[in-house]
DNA sequence: TACAATAAACTAGACTGAATAGTCTGTTAA
DNA sequence: TTAACAGACTATTCAGTCTAGTTTATTGTA
């Protein structure tokens, strides 16, 4: 929290060059990366700054000319993540073959998501800073179940408007409908009961699921 | 890891009276005690065996002569708090009404435990913790999440032989009301994007799962 | 029953050693 | 000539140990 806590943080583009030696931009990626992967694996009190200059192949300083603080890297590093690994993952959905299938596929992209190695180490991690109450929970979730919570509305939507299925409220089904999903395969993992997933077991489970979910709002026809 | 390793753990009945001076199972408790409630609070990082003995008012030799390291005493401590809180939370249901008052309130009172801040902050620390791989995590899901699976079997299983639901798979169902159960509310405490509990909205939350629930399983008068 | 002798738990606190967040000092690149 | 850089340095926290003196029980003996 010295003089120096002003100038951090390399927005991309926004980059007034200053007068003296500009700051490395391939360092600054070092660290960012470095940092997430040891914060994602070790947590925040797991991971010192002397293990993330090292392992970035950077002195501590420039770790803290680059960020003011270990808060603040952790927080850069776990926000990166976030926004890297979430956004479109479940891309290609425009062949739409019949709601059976539409529905196992995408049950499928979102229970391999929710109890992939990248979810549960930004949750797990989340979860120990909870106390703190960072920010980053907020980012956490409209990056990730709030996203994904639109892409189902919008997802079931089109089955509605097709005469298909029929739902009242999107929002609650698509809510539940994650909410199965996840299963007690999240919780597992997130305690450490279990820590690998077998993705043809998560296929099953999502299959399961979306059968499940269909017998329910299924349009009966008259 | 000295020598004192041996003679640690007081467990309850099997005490041999050596021949010193006794230890003092009040300041036994008030150790185990004082230490789950930091441990729970701060975690086990952020919690210190100065502060256990400080606020255990006590040395912190005394301590280390009942437990012989900092694990030893975090385990017993969560071990204790697990085994003490989840037990028998629902033991009045006995009285049955109908099918549907009985769903809902069971619905209702899992739906509170696991919300509880109690159960939250023991899935915190061990979600936390799981790194390191405890066998805190087995113990914890034996008498969480087990048990209230089993004790849903049972219900429904009665209600099953008495005709009005219809299932074929007990423990899929039981999980899959679970999972409903817990929804958005247990994943936005975890990770403290919320931090308070509507018992009301809880239970709200409840009746509505209950409601689906019997939508899907009970038994159509053909 | 009374009374040492003894052994171990207790207190208070100093201490060790290791880890670690953050800073200082001088050097070097742009 | 400015700011990034490397690495030594500082200060703090903390698990666990040690010491020295005190208290409380058991046990052997009178």
């Amino acid at each position: 929290m010295t003089s120096n806590a002003v100038r951090n943080l390399m927005p991309e583009g926004t980059e007034r060059q200053g007068r003296g030696r500009p700051r490395d931009r391939e360092k600054n990626s070092a660290i960012i990366e470095t940092a997430s992967e040891l914060f994602l694996e070790n947590g925040f009190a797991g991971t010192s700054m002397d293990a993330v200059a090292k392992h970035a192949g950077v002195s501590k300083q420039t770790v803290y000319s680059h960020f003011s603080s270990k808060e603040q890297l952790f927080s850069e590093s776990v926000r990166r993540r976030i926004g890297e690994h979430f956004p479109d993952e479940t891309e290609d959905d425009d062949a739409d073959h019949s709601l059976e299938a539409d529905t196992v596929e995408i049950c499928n992209q979102f229970a391999q998501l929710l109890v992939s190695d990248d979810a549960m180490s930004v949750y797990r991690v989340l979860v120990a800073e909870a106390p703190k109450g960072s920010e980053l929970a907020k980012i956490f979730w409209e990056a990730g179940p709030r996203l994904m919570v639109e892409k189902l509305v919008h997802f079931l939507a089109r089955w509605v408007e097709a005469g298909e299925l029929e739902i009242d409220d999107l929002e609650a089904a698509a809510k539940h409908l994650l909410a199965l999903l996840k299963g007690e395969l999240h919780f597992q993992l997130a305690i450490g009961l279990v820590d690998t997933v077998d993705e043809a077991a998560v296929r099953a489970h999502a299959e399961e699921c979306a059968i499940g979910f269909l017998m329910v709002y299924r349009k009966q026809p008259a």
